[in-house]
DNA sequence: ACCAATTTGTCCGTATGTATG
DNA sequence: TCATACATACGGACAAATTGG
């Protein structure tokens, strides 16, 4: 049939129904014409709007419902959202996990993303940030002997303190990796007694400097941190070469919230 | 209704069958049971297995479809795939548009970024990336009087570059600021004639320091090349502080592939 | 090149549970 | 308490596209 490679027209495709709803529905979000928060109408109303039946707008509105553009309100009607970040970056990190990088990737990637956080932390800084590090800091001190506990604080450090920079792109691009990276230090912490007291000294010294707005401090403690992970996890008898394992991709959130 | 805050119980929600059926598969692909690729079955089969109607596996597997994890063949039936960095960078590019972030927080970032991926390149860099980039700094000669197409392979510079680092995790972090900071370069190189020349020395430098494995040469050339970026943008009368225009978020890849 | 089977895309009607007033 | 409006899910139907003989 019309041998070769080059014809005159491309063959003509139509999108399907769901998706021109879903695309139509999306534009008036990101051009700002439906703002968060506002309700997008109901599904026959919407399908009477669009000529479609309300089946097709179903198959819309569960897309838009998964790229985070709507959500279901406690009513269960529907109203415009903003893609939320931390949404995204669960789904960056199973990515990741699902695409075998390894954890030195993880751990060089996370060096240079963590000292560059701190950096503007350093600078950026308030009260209410400092505040929050420190309960932060006391809690870990309240639960030195639960692992998994002083895990998830230890994430939570990583996250105020990229609060604390002020900067929301980097507080963005930190995050995926963030998800994978603290996690292992719970591995660390079983293996190693001496794990979680030098992390939590750490997060105190990081914390002194960015009161003093001590920015050559701060990094060093910063790379002092870090490297004790990567000499903690080779002690662990673990190779930086590995991969991250599948494990840790089903313990990130959930896709439906 | 038995006033106060704390109840005995938590109020028991069922999750919609749809969103069951979409977890359920993400499951088998999250864990390695169902490998990219491969056929997930008939929308008829899926709901024999799930025991629910067509439409509701149908609305399920729009959730998955948007998510990245299943796609439709060239017959149009279903495959199991892994979810690609692209389309979740250009996500979060959106985000950050519609979360209007400032050019300097892009610019702050990127930097930080940018610096990070140069400095790992002139460890890791390759024959063929070498060759990549020198390919892609002719092509670009050869279109100096096109600030779109220029500034196309601007972005591609840096992609290229950020592959040659070898590190998928600081690759995919720099991507969503890259996807919005390069494309503003059009707008410089337009107002600005020495703007493009500049841009093209800096990128053969930054290549010539590659090849030579001279990491401080590179880190300089990188920096002054972003500082251009900054001082064009402000001669060209912009204010760092603004919020990156929405304008951007609709020229990003659409949702639909 | 034709035909039959399969599968998707879309539509219609209906029943049920729940939230709101 | 009742009525209304709505989302959720089900079952059945048909046209169009694709596959395989």
């Amino acid at each position: 049939m019309a041998a070769g490679g080059s014809e005159r027209f491309e063959k003509i495709q139509m999108p399907a129904a769901y998706r021109l709803v879903a695309e139509a529905i999306e534009r008036e979000i990101v051009t700002g014409r439906l703002r968060a928060g506002e309700a997008i109408g109901t599904e026959v109303e919407l399908g009477r709007q669009f000529g479609v039946n309300r089946s097709t707008v179903r198959e819309g509105i569960r897309a838009l419902e998964e790229g985070g553009y709507v959500s279901r309100g406690p009513d269960r009607r529907l109203y415009a959202s903003l893609p939320r970040y931390s949404r995204l970056s669960s789904r960056m990190s199973r990515a990741m996990v699902l695409h075998e990088v390894t954890f030195r990737e993880l751990y060089d990637a996370t060096l240079a993303l963590e000292m560059a956080t701190v950096a503007h932390a350093v600078v950026n800084v308030g009260e209410e940030s400092l505040a929050a590090m420190e309960k932060n800091i006391a809690e870990s001190e309240a639960v030195m002997d639960d692992p998994v506990r002083l895990c998830e604080l230890d994430t939570d450090f990583h996250a105020l303190l990229a609060k604390a920079a002020g900067n929301r792109v980097l507080e963005l691009a930190r995050e995926p990796a963030s998800l994978l990276f603290f996690p292992t230090a719970e591995m660390i912490c079983r293996r190693l007694p001496e794990g979680a007291p030098r992390m939590l000294q750490a997060h105190r010294l990081i914390l002194d400097a960015l009161r003093a707005h001590d920015a050559a401090a701060a990094a060093t403690w910063m790379r002092r941190h870090l490297v004790d992970w990567r000499k903690g996890f080779e002690r662990a008898g673990r190779d930086l070469d590995e991969p991250v394992e599948r494990v840790y991709a089903r313990t990130l959130a959930p896709p439906g919230e």
